[in-house]
DNA sequence: ACGTATTACTAATACGAATTACTAATACCT
DNA sequence: AGGTATTAGTAATTCGTATTAGTAATACGT
């Protein structure tokens, strides 16, 4: 495999120099000075020969493998190929691999990989964690290992052993609860799944709850998807009477709510209005179209990206920072 | 980064032996006989001492990267990513990295791909191309690295340099306008994107309208997404009265087609009926549920992968294979 | 004019694993 | 007993790049 590939060597000796003066003369961060001319030379015979470095001897070296790892939940969860993509694109522009990896939310998985990222197998990490805290991240701050964080909230003070864009969960649900109880809903229930980022949702939802002095009711399922948002509701619905309005902690879930509610012939939004979480491309499918919030995924994704080269090029140093991302209400009609 | 990691030296000096030996007695496809009771030794050694190969020097060693490329059109198109998780899943169990590349559909990024999988960055590529012909992939034969397409159609018999898994898009096509036909359809159109899988699907399309004797129209518009659904309708509206049901190349332009309709007041699929074709998640969301094909994506990626895997270890060899993979039709509530 | 600085490089080595070419010790055959 | 085979390893080299330590040649200061 990867045949015929020239090498440093085969530009030296075409070159008339050393292998050494090569390396140097395609470093650009070199110590030694090379006259410029020299470096236009090599530079131009290294062109002729269609020279590439050989990432694997550099990675080698240098420890530096030139590939990120993006850790993720689940990439057939809608939300999360924008993300990606985002990540992607701009470490393609840096020439660094992105190896994208799922976790199903299992804390096993998460720390399995992040065992991989301390290996050395990975130059620094993009993930979103359901199950990890800060103290998970300590040894790969030692090993000088940048990871990023797309989180739901911000972190404490605490020393940081990592940097962290979230976007504020808490106030997204406390806001797209308000909207419903500004249109006059009294009886707001609220379906979530289990762990990750259930907990700052539920309690979003909860404050609006309280400031206008509704009870609230929050049932869960296991899976933040279309089953366990069907399944959440059905549960739900055999212990209480119909809710005029559901929060849901996802589009996906939220999604699995419609289903159910048109399956029991109820109308959305007038018998029941539903809102959901993410704003995927499905969200503005359904009928209704789901009212939800946006995260800005892949422009979060993108900074974060920026982030981790910024740190690896140490054009970012020090502490890790907290940094908010926005969200934004979209208003359809399922609520 | 990645520090503190034991070397086969480090194993060699605590079992007592040469790097050489513990190289040997760790690799299964050794030449040398190694007696089991040394071998078990070291591997206990081994054990102790978590000690991980070092894949950058094993690459650089055996030109071998233990990384696999999946190139693809657009891991935001719904369609993908269940792809993108059965290559993952079939790879992370051989301790395969996947790189996943998206070429948008385009030429000049499609080749930039091949070219680095050329440039031995990766051992293998499973990928969906649209403009790239057999001897694209000549080179890549010649250097041993194995391909395999995911593709839209058999290929001819010409000599192969890739294994190829198809479903027979033209063959989905005709079974899925005949269901039209079958229904009393006598008027229905098609909308498609633009090169790729294009071709083909018009094809079916037009042949079970021949076997009916009924005229076929096909409306082309550039992107196979759900805008280029909206624009290809509107166009088409915009040249001749409305048809009884439309064949849509995918399912986001079938998604695009149904907004179009909805917006002009007019009913699916009493008064227009519509098919899309992946059966993404989406196709299930939308009101009325669209009636699709299923591709079985992640069954098809994850055995391209073992396909790869097997040609990697020389279990399967010889020239290139080509795959028949079904699909299936997914009646819903659109037609 | 002599020593020091600077310029422009090169030689040698290291990274960690795989592999080739060898050796020492024992086993086997007639 | 003498020679060949086999067993169980080892030493040395290699992959391609980065880097450290050094050198030869010229320039510079006094």
């Amino acid at each position: 495999m990867g045949f015929n590939n020239a090498t440093q060597k085969d530009v030296a000796t075409k070159a008339g120099v050393s292998q050494a003066t090569v390396s140097n003369a395609l470093n650009p961060f070199s110590e030694l000075n090379i006259p410029s001319r020299t470096i236009e030379r090599i530079k131009k015979v290294a062109n002729e020969l269609n020279y590439k470095p050989n990432r694997f001897a550099k990675a080698l070296r240098t420890n530096r493998t030139q590939t990120l790892a993006c850790i993720i939940p689940d990439i057939t969860n809608p939300f999360y190929p924008a993300l990606v993509k985002g990540v992607q694109r701009t470490c393609e522009a840096a020439d660094y691999d992105v190896v994208t990896l799922n976790t199903d939310g299992s804390k096993d998985r998460e720390m399995h990989y992040i065992e991989l990222v301390k290996q050395g197998r990975y130059d620094g990490l993009i993930g979103v964690f359901f199950n990890l805290d800060s103290s998970h991240f300590e040894e790969l701050a030692e090993q000088n290992i940048p990871v990023v964080r797309l989180e739901s909230n911000a972190r404490a003070q605490a020393p940081q052993f990592f940097d962290s864009l979230y976007v504020d969960d808490e106030s997204a649900f406390k806001d797209i609860t308000q909207l419903l109880i500004d249109k006059g809903h009294t009886d707001i229930c609220m379906i979530s799944g289990k762990g990750g980022p259930q907990h700052l949702r539920v309690s979003g939802y909860k404050k609006a709850l309280a400031d206008a002095d509704i009870k609230p009711f929050v049932q869960l399922e296991e899976e933040f998807n279309e089953n366990g948002g069907k399944m959440a509701l059905q549960k739900l619905l055999s212990k209480r009477h119909a809710p005029s309005a559901i929060v849901a902690a996802n589009d996906l879930m939220a999604i699995g709510c419609m289903r159910v509610i048109k399956k029991l012939g109820l109308s959305i939004p007038d018998q029941i209005a539903v809102t959901g979480f993410d704003n995927i491309p499905a969200a503005e499918l359904v009928t209704p179209a789901l009212t939800t919030i946006d995260r800005f995924q892949e422009d979060s994704a993108a900074k974060a990206a920026k982030l981790i080269i910024g740190r690896l090029n140490k054009q970012v140093i020090g502490q890790g920072q907290t940094i908010k991302q926005p969200y934004r209400i979209i208003r359809r009609n399922s609520a």
